[in-house]
DNA sequence: CGCATCATTTATCGATTGATAAATAAGCAC
DNA sequence: GTGCTTATTTATCAATCGATAAATGATGCG
């Protein structure tokens, strides 16, 4: 916790830092610049977090501190550009086709897609900045969440419904969305023990997603049965609070 | 991310502080006192974050900062107190006897279990500085997650076992852990949903655990009667690196 | 080559940080 | 009440933070 001790145990002459080393100063097209600043600071906010310092990434960029409020107004400015790399530009619109293309089998399917998934998400970059943006309380994360359900847990019920020859067009219920997110929890625990908690996995990725897609489908297949024997005796107000096959009290 | 503007928008005279405000000290019992400092820095790490000011707690604790490191040499220790509070003093020991006491049914049991254990980390303290933890990089969430593993996935594994039918003694894979793991994540990811990034989960606490172990308990099965099925094809060598029943390629 | 543009650096400000030393006073023993 | 112990405050330091203004020089165009 003690500060950054001086560096050089020098002379402590009080003033004039001791190497001034002329700075090389290369030119670079701005669009260029932006990138790497952009790619630098995923970097770097991932390690250290949004409260890591703009010199130490001038530093690590090989540039002086000013110049990062060229490219950025201001330090949020930098974050809501790195927001935009993680969470956008970082998602294929084509996982949710994937999860209802009927040509494979479902198990397969998942299979796929979570492995695939899983290699946009298990990263250090990807998985530190989720969590410091959603503890920083910004709504980015309750907006990926958001995406999240409709762009995948939503599809993927459709498709256990088509498999079960239940309707896939009767609207999602809470329950079977929140279902889904118990699979899609299960894995993404598995990549923060592994990647931010550096705990060390004894089974490799897709065999634990083999392993959680199966349970997780033989298991859901009654529980959705139920849902659906609920909807057909009550078919009038179909989303507010009922029970679920497996709740007491 | 504009720094904190002068609270008073009077006199900038450049000296002196507006309100000397004449502080009332009172003294406290230094054991009370400590209890005090711990109860509020677990509050104030958990909003902001352990980079939160040492200023900012006294301030909160209507006292001096000074007065902090009386009692803290660093506020590092201040830190380790923390973890202590939360890792450490809230971890009940019933719990792993709670999930093989064979005098309810497992359902019954593992339902029970969740409810009082997500009644103790389903609280932005404990979710937060957890989080905020593993992303520190201390080794503290990767001890935790041996405890868990101990003390309630292999519990629960040998529970499931009886269930079955199967030896409860025999050596746990870590292809079970790894299983009972996508139940634990699962439930744990619901709370950070709701707690951390404030989404709005339409499904009650009681019945999202309901659903989860009732679709685990069902899938779990299959699962593992093919786990014990490989251990009695080749009962030697019972660890490394063995095909599961979903896994493919 | 000379020149203008603008990417980059130097210098610096005010605020805030963790931490230390010394002064003060609250509360208990007598 | 007097006095001692020590919990608490006042004052202050050096380092670091985000941000701004002005000086500088690399590059491309004529």
């Amino acid at each position: 916790m003690a500060r950054r001790q001086a560096a050089s145990a020098g002379t402590s002459a009080n003033e004039a830092a001791p190497p001034p080393e002329k700075r090389r100063r290369v030119r670079i097209k701005p669009e260029e610049r932006y990138r790497e600043f952009v790619s630098k600071a995923v970097e770097l906010f991932a390690e250290v977090g949004f409260d890591a310092g703009t010199r130490e990434l001038a530093q690590r960029l090989d540039v002086t501190q000013p110049l990062l409020y060229r490219y950025f107004p201001s330090k949020g400015d930098l974050i809501s550009a790195v927001y935009k790399e993680i969470y956008l530009d970082r998602w294929k619109p084509g996982w949710s086709g994937m999860i209802e293309d009927e040509s494979e089998p479902l198990r397969t399917r998942l299979q796929h897609f979570y492995e695939d998934y899983t290699e946009t998400i298990f990263t250090p970059e990807w998985l530190r900045i989720y969590m410091f943006a959603g503890l920083r309380g910004v709504d980015i994360n309750a907006r990926y969440v958001v995406n999240v359900e409709t762009d995948l847990l939503m599809p993927m019920a459709r498709a256990v419904r088509r498999e079960l020859g239940l309707d896939p067009d009767a609207p999602i219920r809470p329950e079977e969305v929140e279902l889904f997110w118990t699979l899609h929890g299960g894995i993404f625990y598995y990549g923060v023990r592994k990647v931010v908690y550096g705990f060390a996995c004894p089974i490799g990725k897709e065999q634990m997603i083999a392993n959680a897609v199966a349970a997780f489908l033989d298991g859901a297949a009654s529980v959705m049965r139920g849902f659906a024997a609920e909807d057909a005796s009550a078919p009038t107000a179909p989303s507010t609070r009922r029970r679920s096959p497996g709740s007491r009290r």
